[in-house]
Formats: structure tokens, sequence, C-alpha cells
DNA sequence: TCCGCCAGAATTGTCGACAATCTGGCGTGA
DNA sequence: TCACGCCAGATTGTCGACAATTCTGGCGGA
């Protein structure tokens, strides 16, 4: 078995192809909102718009639609995702179990310069984060960085992909659109501290506990956003 | 959010698009072998021998890589996947935690009306099963489709989308190209009762378990046989 | 003999145009 | 007035050909 790591590897930046770089832009574009969640694609106007023809733009497409940012119905095209209280729930129910999975088989497999890399980069967090304090997207890409890692070091490749390539850009979108920026940053880092240290004591259980129970978290400082967004809404 | 269900629904027969069409047949010749495990992949070849441009075909290229059928590097081309001791390890670590998850979803989520339709299912397949005492292939069908079920009854379409989408074929190629063909039938059956029983009774947690239990068991099975074809090919 | 390099061939990526299908609006008839 | 069918426009699916890259085989030199 090949190593299969990351969508044939350029998951993040490599424009290998015209494709690659176009489903980078597509992807940040959706994932930041600028092209509006539930909108109607047209293939003919992100063709011009990108500068490509539509074969590397089909090609990208398919793969937005592997990570569920779009989707597609044959004949009648594609529209961007619209975000719901529904999917966000079942976002998170799979990556609880999928990342508390992860994180078992990590404690189990990672090899030991695996965990120390990954406590340098947790002191690396903590520099940052007292640099900025309070700054939410640098602390979130560190948070999934964190996440990255973990699901790495736990060597299963099928499990790797589904979370860093198919719903990797997906809880990026929901975080990003829904404008995660509470306090919840601080406590996040002491939650990944105890789960690293639950793997470095090679104690798969107890790092799976801790793991879903971070997630759980997260899910319910999402959800907190939602109920407000909606409250906003309905007085707007 | 949308249905989301198995890859636009045409997921079992449908040929809406010519891409479809050849995306069936193609899956069907890898997972019985036709097309042989490891090799090479030529896009002009398959384009003739299935009568489509290389346009369609190569979208069907892409639909297959979804599915974990074959393997793609950026300008190089595709190789059908090789079957492997630690890829059927990985790969049934993911189902026993996903299919754990689709169970106990199911055993809250699913209708009334539902888990009659499965129970009724599973009486029909015990006379099949009877008349057909031994016979494989159609024993393995129904053994997946009441999983498919299952699935469907856990109501998250990202875990049905993984598990019937993304992670059946592969599993269907171990199966076949293993030759599945023992006297766990039988057991898997009663296997199966006993989980309905727990959906029937809402019991999420129970059902969890014994899903967990009936993959494992099933994953045992599949790695007997494959020692013995390792076996085999030692003294060939 | 072995290694590195180069040219040719084959393969993949991309393009523009054509064909099949869907969407929206108009006209006709009840 | 409303429902149904039909037509025009636009969009998606497919095709064949060209461009860019990679693989193969053979040559030359150490």
């Amino acid at each position: 078995m090949t190593i299969l790591t990351t969508q044939h590897s350029p998951n993040w930046r490599s424009p290998i192809t015209a494709s690659d770089r176009v489903l980078f832009e597509i992807q940040q574009a959706i994932v930041e909102g600028r092209i509006v969640a539930g909108s109607k694609i047209s293939e003919p106007e992100l063709a011009r718009r990108f500068d490509v023809s539509r074969a590397p733009l089909r090609e990208a497409l398919a793969r937005l639609e592997r990570c569920h940012l779009i989707e597609r119905t044959p004949n009648a095209g594609a529209r961007v995702v619209t975000l719901s209280a529904a999917g966000l729930l079942s976002l998170y129910q799979l990556r609880e179990e999928l990342e508390g999975l992860a994180c078992r088989l990590a404690a189990e497999q990672m090899a030991d310069a695996e965990i120390v890399e990954l406590s340098q980069l947790l002191e690396q967090h903590l520099s940052t984060q007292r640099v900025r304090e309070g700054e939410s997207y640098y602390q979130e890409a560190g948070d999934l960085d964190f996440h990255y890692r973990v699901i790495l070091g736990s060597k299963n490749p099928y499990l790797i992909n589904i979370l860093c390539d198919e719903l990797y850009f997906l809880v990026r979108m929901y975080r990003v659109q829904l404008g995660m920026n509470g306090p919840r940053v601080s406590r996040a880092f002491d939650e990944h501290k105890v789960i690293l240290q639950a793997i470095a004591n090679r104690d798969g259980e107890l790092a799976d506990l801790l793991m879903r129970r971070h997630i759980a978290a997260s899910r319910r400082n999402i959800e907190k956003q939602l109920n407000q967004k909606d409250f906003q809404h309905d007085y707007s």
C-alpha cells in the first residue's frame, strides 16, 4: 500500500497542475465566503474568472464535491453547500468518533520523535498565542495543525484521507463563516496539552476519551455561535 | 441540507450519463479482479475498451479514486490499488468505528417502519439462505444489504457517504478477491438478528457494541483467508 | 561493466467546439 | 384564469486534437 497522504499530496499548496491551482483558489473562496454558500456555480463563469478551460475546472469541481464543499446533480450543475445546524451536528458526530479513533491509534503508533515534535509545536503555539492575545484565526490554524498531526500519527491512510482531505475544509468553512472568535482559544490549548500527555503516556483509551470531549466542547462552542446568529437573523 | 445519498444517487445502477456507465463497469471489473490489482491504468486503452472518449473516462477515474479503487499521481497516471494485510487492517479499523456509530445512530433515528422493513429483509435472507446453502455471493450481498440499511438508518449524510460510497466497493474487493466462502454465513446471519433486536429496543449502546463485534469477527475471518493465501503463495 | 545523459515515444493535461439536456417564458386551449 | 405543451436560450456532457510532461531505450564516457 502506498502512502496515500492528502489527495495526492498537494493538499497545502503546490500547484502541480492548473487544476490544482484552481482547486485551491476555489476552496479558499468558498471557505471564506467569497463564493456565497448555497449559490449556484456556473462553469463558464468560473472558467473565465480563473482563466482556465472547463476541463481542469471540472476536475477541480469533482474534488470540491469530494470534500463536500459543493453538491452536484447530473445535467443540472453544482451548488455550494449550505450551512445548517443539522449539517454541523452530523459533521461533528463524525469528527468525534473519527478523531477519537485517530487519537487512540496515535497513542499506539506515533514514533517517539513525532511526539517530541508535537510537544514543541504546542510550546510554539503557546508563545504565539501569548503575543496575539485573542486573535482567533492563527489560533484556529494552530488548533487544526495540532489535530492534523495527531491524525497523521494514527498511520491509518483511510482515516487520514477522510479527516484531512474530505472533512477538513468543511470544518474550516463552518468555523470561518460563523466567526469563531470566542474565548475558547486558551481552553482549547489546555485540552491539547492534556491530550498530548495521554499520547506520550501511550494511554490510547484516555487519549480517545479526551479528544472526544475536546471536539464535543468545540461543537458546543460553535453551536452557541450558530444560535446567536439565528437570533440575529430573526430580528434583522 | 440536501439528501446527499450515495454519490448523486445512482450508486446502484442508473447510467444517467456515459461517465456513470463507465464508472460502474470499471468498478465491477476491479472488484472482480478482471482488471488486476496493482496494474497500471492506461487512459487511451480503457477509453477504447469501453467505447468512450477520455473526458468521461477521466471523470470516472476521479470517482474511482474517491472510493479508493485506484491511486493517481499527477502527470504519471493511475494504478489499481494493491490489496495487503495492512490495508485490510486499516480498512476494518475504520469500519468498526464507523459502523458502530452508524448502528448506534440507527437505533436512535430509524423510523419504526424502517425497522419493520429491516426485519422483513432478514426473514427473506433466511429463506434464500436455506435454499442456497453455502452459496457465498448472495449471502454476502445480503450481508452488505443489511449493513447498507443500518447505515442509511443513521440519517447522517456524511457517514452514509463515507461508508456507502467510499469504502463499500473496497470492502467488496477484499471479500471477492480473497474468496469469501467460509462457513461464517450462518453465524453472520445470527449476529444480524441480535443487532436488529438491539435496534428495535432502541438500545444504541448495545447495538454499537454488537456491530463492532460483528465486524471484528468478519475481519478475523478475512484475515484467516489472507493468511492461508499467503501460505499458499509461499509454496507455489 | 556501470552510470549519467539525451532523444524519441508514449502518456497525461488542457483546449475549443459540438451534441444532449435542462430552465424559463410564451402561446394555446379548456 | 389556469393548466398544459412547446420553443428558445443557456448550461452541462462529450468529443477530437494540441501542448506539456514523463517514461523508455540507447548512446557515450568513466
